[in-house]
RNA sequence: UCCUCUUUAGCUCAGUUGGCAGAGCGACGGACUGUUAAUCCGUAUGUCGCUGGUUCAAGUCCAGCAAGAGGAGCCA
């Protein structure tokens, strides 16, 4: 007799006649007055739930069984036969049951059996994954986070686990969150009235990270080809299905390579993860296309084998003005592209994602590369059709002359990028990267249009519950 | 931060011209059944988001507030 996770049953690691012990939680019940009960059990290792037959000649079967409700857990013990009823392949022949918990006041139980709006299932964070849609992201954000790993170490690249508290506030990408020790009833200050930070834990003004970016291009200028994949915080006052405050990113950094390296890169590890979900998920994956998005599966296939279409931001511009397409923003060489113009690119006049390069300096960080013609960066965004931005990167300026001229220019103080401009000062080399946004990867692969329903709980501005 | 929409039973939602608070599902009780989101019969369930106003009468009209959602901006 083994205790046995339920994908193992449908793995056919055990022949029918095995001894299994299962354990998990009631989907359903269905009493038959055959004198059995039909209970649907999910243990959380596959989509489907394994069918246990319960005889009502067991001692408990009218004190528990009878009882048992949707989300009590249970215990139960059987012989694994194939089954005598339509629906499934597999079920048990139950000959010992124990109920490690009931449902109190299953009426109220917020988890029924029946369909629930994902809002709803959003303020019960702690029960949701209880749901078959939340355990299906969970499963595949599983999967997409090891692929992920899996991809780089194969090919060579060390995880640099860059640091979550920052010194730096010039990382440049948003609003931070600040880290501090202090008694904010009565801050220490310094002699001209100000916070006297002197006096906090780090003996300076710290942050949370906003990106890991600036970190890794140190040990890409020595272990040539790395990544970070961590937490990351931006006090950005944004309400929208695509946003948080609290996100993962994957942000590789790799040495003497340029743009088109950064881009094709970028190809490679979309293409990788998804052929990992398609493979290790398909239960997952035929749940979303039938319950939540259509499209989910083909979207994948698209992706894996079609080319990544590459475009200039210059004949974006171009494709933008000469179209038909009425935009609420108008269209003109410089401007950053808003969300109508990234739409239209990747869901219309494509129709899958689209690598678009080297925008306008002026819209774009300092650290970009400065390309020849003096008025562009060799800057990337990676546009997926549904979603927009997927990822974003560079490659970098690796000349100190070109850096210190993009600093000036943006107002920014040089003493806060000593160790920066190190890099370039001894043996700079040509690099790039970028950041996917890892729950942005979720909800597209998946389909879950809000990106709080693929993290487990979600952070956004007024809101940090559980 | 701006714009739009939503808020009625445990859940999902109807509620007409201002005139007795409704349905489906779930829960509970029963019937039936190797069942499949079972089916059939029955029962109970309400601060109509909150506060104020108009009216003989407000779920419905008006004002304010709150929460949620979608979009914009910012970005991943």
């Amino acid at each position: 007799m083994s205790k046995i996770k339920i994908v193992d049953i449908f793995n056919r690691k055990y022949p029918t006649g095995s001894q299994v012990t299962v354990h998990g939680w009631i989907r359903t019940r269905r009493d038959s007055k055959a004198g059995i009960s039909f209970l649907t059990i999910y243990d959380g290792s596959c989509f489907s739930p394994i069918q246990a037959v319960v005889p009502n000649t067991l001692e408990n079967y009218v004190s528990d069984v009878q009882n048992l409700t949707a989300g009590c857990s249970v215990k139960v013990v059987g012989q694994l036969v194939e089954s005598q009823g339509k629906g499934q392949e597999f079920e048990i022949q139950v000959t010992n049951i124990v109920v490690y918990g009931f449902v109190e006041d299953p009426d109220t139980y917020p988890i029924s059996a029946k369909r629930h709006s994902i809002e709803y299932l959003r303020e019960h964070a702690h029960l949701r994954p209880r749901t078959n849609i939340i355990g299906a992201v969970t499963r595949v954000r599983n999967c997409l986070s090891h692929a992920i790993h899996n991809f780089f170490y194969d090919n060579g690249y060390n995880w640099i686990s860059t640091p979550i508290i920052t010194g730096s506030n010039c990382e440049g990408a948003g609003d931070m969150f600040r880290v501090s020790t202090l008694d904010m009833e009565n801050l220490p200050r310094t002699a001209q009235g100000g916070v006297d930070y002197k006096q906090d834990f780090f003996a300076k003004e710290t942050f949370l990270t906003v990106s890991g970016q600036l970190n890794a291009e140190t040990y890409a200028c020595s272990l040539s080809n790395v990544y970070t994949f961590g937490p990351t915080f931006r006090a950005e006052n944004s309400h929208t299905s695509r946003h948080l405050a609290e996100f993962w990113m994957v942000e590789p950094e790799i040495a003497f390579a340029d743009l088109e390296d950064a881009a094709q890169l970028a190809e490679n590890l979309l293409k990788y993860v998804c052929k990992a979900v398609l493979k290790e998920r398909a239960d997952d994956m035929a749940f979303f296309t039938q319950r939540i998005d259509k499209n989910s599966i083909k979207r994948l296939e698209t992706i894996i084998n079609s080319v990544f279409v590459h475009m200039d931001y210059t004949d974006a511009i171009e494709i933008l003005k000469n179209c038909k397409k009425k935009f609420e923003y108008p269209v003109q060489w410089g401007i950053d592209l808003h969300s109508e113009h990234e739409r239209y690119l990747a869901e219309e006049h494509i129709g899958a994602p689209i690598i678009l390069k080297n925008y306008p300096k002026d819209i774009k960080a300092f650290y970009m590369k400065l390309n020849e013609d003096g008025k562009t960066v060799a800057a990337m965004d990676v546009l997926a059709p549904g979603i927009g931005e997927i990822i974003g990167g560079s490659q970098r300026e690796e000349n100190l002359e070109a850096l210190d001229k993009r600093l000036k220019e943006m107002g920014l103080d040089q003493s806060d990028y000593t160790w920066y401009r190190d890099l370039r000062k001894y043996g700079t080399v040509p690099h790039a990267g970028f950041g996917l946004g890892f729950e942005r990867l979720v909800s597209y692969v998946t389909g879950v249009q809000n990106i709080r329903d693929v993290i487990a709980f979600p952070r956004a501005p007024g809101s940090a519950d559980f």
